[in-house]
DNA sequence: TAGGTCTAAACTGTCGACAATCTTAGCCTT
DNA sequence: AAGGCTAAGATTGTCGACAGTTTAGACCTA
């Protein structure tokens, strides 16, 4: 996702503290440079950003709620393991969200807004057919799509809920676990067809195609990863 | 919802300061004790709750991240503003969502867990019978049912959205407005009929059954709210 | 040598004070 | 008299220090 289709508006310079870093830490994470389940000492990383432990400890927290932390009263905040188990489970969020986000789109995405979708798709035909590849596809354009038709929904508590706060870790799934898809062709045709039933206000049919295709991919990467990778699922009590 | 059956276990004095008083005010906000759209100030609720303005700082950040307030940089924090617009978008994500977990439920709910679910459904319409009306069932008893469904689906992610973070949101408009099921032997009936596809394993049926249910509830709430109370929907930018 | 206990170091939770920003009230100008 | 500017007060953001808890390691015991 590119930085200014996002919500929080960045013109850096006005915020507070913790706000930049938090946003730091987020990319972080994200790209791995804190790798997984490393513990977080709050000194540490305060004099590493040259902050206070004040600051600091305001964006650990904003992190938690994002789900990129855990913290433990006492013990401390580590960066979240990532589990296929999860994985998965946000997929069912998504199917449930993103289907009834696309639903409401149906009903009150402009046409104008449904065009430029359109030309966004063919872009993505473009990069696709360019890099002879998934690499580009999967990784930030397909957020991209999910992102407009979430915006279009008009509903606010789903937009917070999808693009402020899931995608952050669906975009540190991709990264780690270098997810792209492996089936952009189809993926893009799935994209088209939610598309036109979007244009066709069909919200029965928009939201059956968003979950179809949300589910394809939950099964695909459902089938990939149980095979080759084996992601240990730590216990913590 | 009664206390214990809520996911976080609170015996009490083992926690943190902020812990303990994010809970306090959770409550004044959901009871209404703490008006909606009250400005908080951080050096007089941390007065008043006997503790400094770090601990204080943290609970209101926990606040935000459950939208029982809004924080604004260098300005402060107020309790959030109800409009029926955000019941009605909680409504359609409540759909989404719990639709996801009963579809899930289906699959996953032991059977002795859907004896123990039918018996408090025959507790309600005792209450119902009893109370000759609404009061009990749709205040507390309607979540308890939903809730035991989204646990049962065994989506933490489902389980963190839904009981750990809306439904704050839920009871606190419930509360506000004096919500009470005015359909509470209808609503009764649809619970039953929800659990039956459920032990029949019907997943399918299921989820359609609980989307109509809340859809139905929001239908309800619409037509009501939108003709009596005229609730104040202020612009913020 | 294995296990348990105790002690010390490290870390998180909490507090009070200072700095930066916003708000408000008064004053001046037109 | 109305509107804008300025300065003082209040409030939030940030910092450094102290207190309580956890953790790690050494020492002792069996």
């Amino acid at each position: 996702m590119t930085q200014d289709t996002h919500p929080v508006s960045h013109q850096d310079e006005n915020r507070t503290l913790a706000d930049r870093v938090c946003q730091q830490i987020i990319t972080a994470i994200i790209k791995g440079e804190l790798a997984t389940g490393t513990k977080i000492s709050e000194t540490e990383l305060a004099r590493t950003y040259g902050i206070s432990r004040g600051p600091l400890r305001e964006a650990l927290r904003r992190l938690e709620s994002l789900r990129l932390v855990e913290r433990k009263p006492h013990i401390g905040a580590r960066v979240v393991e990532l589990s296929v188990k999860e994985l998965l489970e946000i997929y069912r969020v998504r199917e449930a969200l993103e289907g009834m986000a696309c639903r409401l789109a149906a009903v009150l995405m402009p046409q104008a807004e449904i065009d430029s979708l359109r030309s966004l798709l063919d872009q993505h035909q473009q990069n696709i057919v360019q890099q002879e590849g998934q690499a580009y596809f999967q990784k930030e354009g397909d957020l991209d799509f999910h992102y407009r038709i979430v915006m279009a929904s008009g509903n606010a508590k789903l937009q917070e809920l999808l693009a402020a706060d899931l995608y952050h870790l669906v975009r540190m799934y991709r990264y780690q676990f270098s997810l792209s898809s492996s089936r952009p062709t189809l993926a893009l045709r799935e994209h088209h067809q939610i598309l036109d039933a979007i244009e066709a206000r069909d919200e029965e049919l928009a939201e059956l195609l968003m979950r179809r295709h949300i589910s394809a991919s939950r099964r695909n990467i459902e089938s990939k990863l149980n095979e080759s990778q084996e992601i240990n699922q730590q216990e913590s009590k």
